[in-house]
DNA sequence: TATGAATGAGCCTTCATTCAT
DNA sequence: TATGAATGAAGGCTCATTCAT
């Protein structure tokens, strides 16, 4: 619960015009459904201009991606860097952390869940290996939980599944304008996610 | 639990050569990423074989994802409807057909979830309404156990909708040679489904 | 200006179905923007029903075009053998013969001049030769009327074309709903055309 | 009859080579007659390049027609403005004008009467709009011919669509190596339009 | 550096036509 | 006789990408 740390504090993304055009057409129309055309004329560029700064369509969706994976593994290891040594205090702060990313990093996020099978094979498999190893580190905590007796679950890689898909799945419908502000929604998550476990829900019942 | 119901059985889905074919594809590829001419191939079909069938290529997105959703709210209705009264039981019921549903109707379900973007804006609304509706049932299920006092959260919708989520996933990453059976699959997840909306879990710990 | 002759007289067209649906669609959209199916069913026919009475799309042209041509040579010298024999009575016959079918058949006629690059070329020979056949008809009665000192133009061959084009492009503006009758029409184009071949002006000036 | 002016010059069209090929294929083959494909080929460039200079197949067709009328239109005033203030000089030089104009701008006028059902409705309201102007024009100088007494016929408007049905008829059938050159068909169908408007004829009979 | 012009390949769709039933 | 189903070829158009300038 300690409030210290960069990875809670969000500021405007850091894509190039060319990345952030490209983000927003993939969002809203998909990797495949995007013309370069359209990212060019998004970003104030001619098409050439375009390829000047990227050499392919794929290398703008991999520059997407991978920026995204490795803001997204910078955070969670600094959040449980930064929390105590209790399985507790380390799945709350990875928590929260999922938690802001996909709440902050929105879209970014919804194509990174989205436009996996758009990448070429040798990309897809490194994009992979980043996000399965994020999950192994969620996963290290839910089982040193269970093994401390701190979390209580008969399943903990499926809990521990469950609470990656709620978070990443908060990238699809989350709103900023909505009833939730973002600590709302991270104490609402928090919450869900400690039952899913079977820790010891904040105080709460 | 030993409520029988058409719900539980699933055997090789009807859909049409030229619908399974589009399925495989738009899985494997995206709607944006598949050609009209795969599809036709896939069917065993010249392309305007294809076409004598379907009036365009938004037609076999549509085929898929509606006769997907007509048949969960089937499916969850008749789970539902089946169970007894008691929101528990009603839970239970909905929440082991979507769960079966993302296990044997995978491919649907993805697409289902990746592509409402695909769909022309008048197929979306429709489509989106019918997601609602489905929603809206398991909200109702979890007001009124959390009324009646036999679940447990202070955010029942996002619990509901959460559950949903982690239900809905099951169709990214399950795999029918993978370590869970479905009936494995549905304890395993039941028993977190439950814990989410602060269910008393099955007999359980 | 005998009134007897049944080349005045013009029922509806005697076109089957399908030629009539032909000339329908012709007539809007052009032969090469006509397509079987639309032909077909402005036929109430399936296409292969369409192929049952017709070879193929050229054939419909040729259908339209060869009876249109045939009509009119028939009609044009059923006027000249009823008139009298001097050039000013077979002009004028001919004249209002031509007239007359460019206003009740009009969309055939219209066709007929639009389409003649859309006939293969024998097809086209052929209609190419008739519609060379009834110009010959018009030049001939000039050519007498000059000859004989009742007609007066310097260029008879150009007048006789231009009579011609005159009549034709009726077909292109009339409307039975417009100011003037087919009668009217008559009348004042029957002036216009004597004036144009140096002829008297039937009483007027 | 010894006007000078630039309405009377006529050097090789400066139509792109697009606009060039499409006019020659359109006037072989008709608008729905003649592929994209084909047009970039007798333009020299590829398909992509063609439309890299035209957005569609529409745009070329309202490219060719859209210039073809405001050049008529400019030859047409301008000629009418170099003559004198007296109804026949007008109407001379206006039929010159059109007559001219059919003869070296063949292709495109001929073009122009054939394909106005090939227009998209926007564009033809456009283009009629225009042709009416032009038709009005001459409709003008034969009314004021009639009212003044130096023309004498019972039907202006009707007479003044003859001549210009002539006129443009001349695009249809006139060729450069045919019998009559450019300044003798002017004659001859001067000669016949005086007529048509029973104005005088210049000196002859 | 940035761009106007270009392209081979491919897009979705429709063409005129055929044939088993 | 009439039709449901099918097809090779082609339709208009756009794709990601390149290159001379």
């Amino acid at each position: 619960m300690t409030v210290t740390g960069t990875w809670r504090t969000y500021e405007g993304s850091n894509l190039s015009p060319a990345l952030a055009s490209a983000l927003n057409k993939f969002v809203e129309q998909g990797y495949h459904g995007t013309s370069v055309r359209q990212i060019a004329a998004g970003a104030g560029l001619s098409v050439p201009g375009l390829y000047h700064h990227f050499p392919s369509k794929q290398a703008l969706l991999v520059g997407i991606m991978d920026a995204s994976m490795d803001e997204l593994l910078e955070r969670t290891r600094s959040a449980e860097a930064g929390a105590g040594s209790s399985p507790s205090d380390r799945f709350d702060a990875v928590v929260e952390a999922l938690l802001l990313f996909h709440i902050h990093r929105r879209d970014v996020a919804f194509v990174c869940s989205t436009e996996i099978r758009s990448l070429d094979p040798t990309n897809r498999a490194a994009y992979i290996a980043k996000r399965d190893e994020e999950q192994r580190l969620l996963d290290a905590i839910v089982a040193d939980g269970v093994e401390s007796g701190v979390f209580d679950t008969p399943h903990p890689a499926d809990a521990s599944r469950a609470v990656t898909t709620m978070c990443v799945g908060v990238a699809t419908w989350y709103r900023p304008d909505g009833p939730l502000s973002p600590s709302e929604l991270v104490a609402v998550y928090l919450d869900i996610a400690r039952r899913t476990v079977g820790a010891a829900t904040g105080g709460q019942a």
